[in-house]
DNA sequence: GCAAAAGTGTTGTCCTTACACCCATGC
DNA sequence: GCATGGGTGTAAGGACAACACTTTTGC
């Protein structure tokens, strides 16, 4: 009986040297882009600089820096956020890749896109230090590179990640009123809400913590202070099931 | 009167040489890995390829490619199912980036994760050439790299985007019944549904169009075949707005 | 007392869920 | 005739939308 030949179904033979593949790679330069998203004046706002580039001169950039080596790419936004606003434990989620060819005028560069949303008031300090300034979403027009577009994916969204998980509150205070909180939905979402069934949702959803403070130099009749249970949220995550397009 | 000194808010001069600057970035070697799902037998399957280093032999590893010289991201991925599967005109999504440095062993390498979803029937024959198999979700289990991370993260993505768009209808035939569409929802939300309340949801919807034609071949009462109505789902999309977790 | 916003309830509609029986076809 | 899945209706409960008036505070 013969030996029939293996059926090997792998025609190549397999690669010794991991090193060598990676190195035989094109390589590109990588960086990470920061949208920081804030909230003052029942507006929305980003954290902008002007670019350093001549050919942007005058146009608003987003902050942005490349990745260095052996550096995680959450890592690296963290980096960026501390560096420019001294904030740390800031809520920072990835967004999506950019890799059109030409959207840098230097050649081409990757970037991955993070979205940031920190309280306005906590962290005003450091940014005196630096050229960056808030920037209202509705007021900006011209940005350099393809920023614009970054900013617009990221507010699309910001729009459905609000809705869907408690991220809001990371754009007020600790503790806030309903009117804030209402404001800032409709301010990110654009639309006006209906109060007595905003308040009355948000009651049933039994997560805010009524901290039996009450509003303070307010020229009208102060409202509660609350506190988002975020302790509860976490054990009460609901399982999302519905068809729904 | 004397000229008051610029308020010029850019300590550093700007930069003019735009090509400098971005060759004196650190640069990465940049991939895109490809999740393609399909629907077979009521399983939810993925396209895989044994790996071809032998650190990880006999593992399966995602569909991947370096991206090219001034080629777009999606463009990669495009390229990466019409070289795998023959295939054109796939829903594709990008996912999103995982950037670990120690993900690959032969040196960092950043790797963009799609998603592609398709219908395993039309697109069979091509398979056969490679040496690539269509591997269910639920045997899967030790693979190449972080790749097991990457379709983790795209299953939940999955999951999660077929409640909200139509996309399951790629991963059936274009004519299907309703008994098969709610057997591709219950094997990807690993959930049962009720076969009334399925049917009503999608009647109410009013987005199938009934082809009156009939399932050949089966071994009892033969259902109505339907398709999906792209055109009147795109024209009444909804806007989404429901505060909700 | 007036401006400005806080606070509060009810009703109707729609959507979701739970649940059981007869029908058509292949074998 | 039996096994398999196709096809259908109803009732109860829960969520959401629409809607107006009284209260508290600062000025």
């Amino acid at each position: 009986m013969k030996n029939l030949p293996i059926d090997d179904t792998h025609s190549n033979p397999l690669i010794q040297d991991a090193k060598a593949l990676v190195q035989s790679y094109p390589k590109v330069p990588l960086t990470v882009d920061c949208v920081i998203f804030g909230f003052e004046e029942n507006k929305l706002k980003i954290l902008l600089i002007k670019s350093d580039l001549e050919q942007y001169k005058g146009k608003f950039s987003l902050l942005g820096d490349f990745v260095q080596d052996n550096e995680e790419l959450d890592d690296a936004a963290y980096r960026i956020l501390k560096q420019r606003t001294g904030m740390e434990n800031v809520y920072l989620d990835q967004v999506r890749a950019f890799g059109n060819p030409a959207r840098h005028p230097g050649g081409r560069v990757i970037t991955i896109a993070y979205c940031s949303l920190l309280n306005i008031q906590h962290h005003s300090l450091n940014i005196h230090e630096n050229e960056i300034e808030w920037v209202s979403l509705e007021s900006l027009t011209e940005m350099a590179f393809d920023h614009q577009n970054i900013v617009n994916v990221c507010y699309s969204w910001l729009q459905k990640k609000i809705q869907e998980h408690p991220l809001g509150f990371n754009l007020l205070p600790d503790k806030f009123s309903l009117r804030e909180l209402q404001n800032l939905y409709e301010a990110i979402l654009g639309i006006t809400l209906d109060r007595r069934n905003f308040r009355k949702k948000f009651a049933s959803m039994d997560l805010l913590i009524d901290t039996n403070e009450m509003e303070q130099d307010v020229s009208h009749r102060p409202g509660k202070l609350y506190q988002f249970d975020y302790h509860k949220y976490e054990k009460n995550k609901r399982k999302w099931v519905g068809i729904d397009f």
